[in-house]
DNA sequence: GAGTCTATCTCGGAA
DNA sequence: TTCCGAGGTAGACTC
């Protein structure tokens, strides 16, 4: 039996329910009635309301009203869950330490509670990160520009990290700033700022940005700036090589 | 009737539920084994495993698994949701426009699917944002230092927006950076940035990092830099004044 | 609609 | 453990 499910509970049923649930290490569900209060980082009150409560077996705690992606109150991973009942009240309540935080949650009718014996050994297989683009321009050298050649990866200067150095086929200094998103203005920046590091030894310095797009107020700061832009889509192949380094191609 | 449950449910109840469910504009949650790709900023792949899937009546689409605050999958909200079956397996589609994106989600094995006509009218009630220091210190100006006086607020600069100009009892500017959250480097850099800019035209002016705490790095950097570090924690009063302008203060 | 910035960001990796 | 940076960041706000 995966699964257990009880519909409009009395209090003590789904307080043991929901204590069951939680010693099984289960995925408890709950669709109730319920306000809830928050002391940690920050502080918070919610009034009642019809919400979905989730407690997983890892200790995350989420509190999701009917609308967002992100829950109106939650606990991360390794939070202390319990529920307990107080004047006749049902309570959940879930404690994180370091930082020490507290999250409360008062269920003032129970819908459904249920929970669920969740096996789930995958994770996600996810493509078109801003390394894979690394690793891809690393193993295509061209599409930056014929004869460019990668030089150092994660290139720490004083003000951050260069993503990719390389030479063009001139033997100027190229420095190669990446985006697997849009680049605004933020993005031109950071890449003159690297430039400049740079410019202050030698000149005929290059600086380009790297992106599947541009804002328009970025295109204009990069062209005031002398700096350059090539248009490259983030790599969509699921299982790319993990650790593709320069060691490969030197 | 605010609930509708069904524990393992055929295909055909399955899909007549979350097609119920959708139509009604109700919390849908199900408990069950699937398979999910996505195509869209990014793509992505999860095989098999037993999870939590919910469709708000807002339109965003999740799937959780038994670990992590955020879901493995999702589409924000105002996304189009349908349930079909195809060669005799059930399936989910969540369609998102601009960006155009596609989350389709296999059903192997449903164990449990319900749908709540959730009313939730309340919003959530939070104190301990970098605004409410704002406030806090446009209120309590000597919460900086005795004589300091705010002159302007998200004052703009080439590189972005100052949280709080001012002068000190000497008539010299001070550049306030805020953080509701312990300052890292990043911090610092931003802070450094706003404070080269004025020094450009003229000397003797302060920068100042605010923050409840700071990295060790950061306070390195900071007296590296010349600048100065107050320590100030955000207000925890969970109604705070809105819109609090200097207007009321000059 | 596009751009910018905060967040109880979360999460993963590195020092 | 602490710190830093990426993210399909999400969500709020300005222009």
């Amino acid at each position: 039996m995966k699964c257990k499910v009880s519909e409009n509970p009395s209090i003590k049923e789904a307080y043991r329910l929901i204590e069951d649930g939680i010693r099984k290490r289960a995925l408890v569900v709950i669709l109730a009635c319920c306000s809830a209060s928050y002391e940690g980082r920050a502080r918070s009150r919610l009034d009642a309301g019809e919400r979905l409560i989730v407690i997983k077996p890892d200790g995350t705690f989420m509190v999701h009203q009917d609308r967002k992606v992100d829950p109106v109150n939650w606990q991360p991973p390794k939070s202390r869950s319990r529920a307990y009942i107080k004047r006749g009240s049902l309570y959940l309540e879930s404690i994180r330490r370091d930082p020490e935080e507290r999250l409360e949650v008062e269920i003032h009718e129970a819908h459904l509670v249920s929970y669920y014996l969740a096996r789930d050994v995958h994770d996600l297989m996810v493509a078109g990160h801003e390394n894979d683009m690394g690793d891809m321009i690393i193993m295509h050298p061209h599409l930056i520009e014929k004869g460019f050649r990668p030089v150092a990866r994660e290139y720490a200067v004083t003000s951050g990290f260069i993503d990719i150095l390389g030479k063009d086929e001139n033997g100027s200094l190229m420095i190669i700033e990446l985006k697997s998103r849009k680049a605004g203005v933020s993005a031109v920046k950071q890449l003159k700022r690297y430039v400049d590091e740079f410019r202050e030894d030698r000149v005929g310095v290059r600086g380009v940005l790297v992106a599947p797009s541009i804002t328009h107020d970025a295109m204009e700061m990069l062209e005031e700036e002398g700096l350059e832009f090539r248009e490259i889509e983030p790599p969509r192949e699921l299982r790319s090589n993990r650790g593709v380094t320069l060691d490969n191609f030197l």
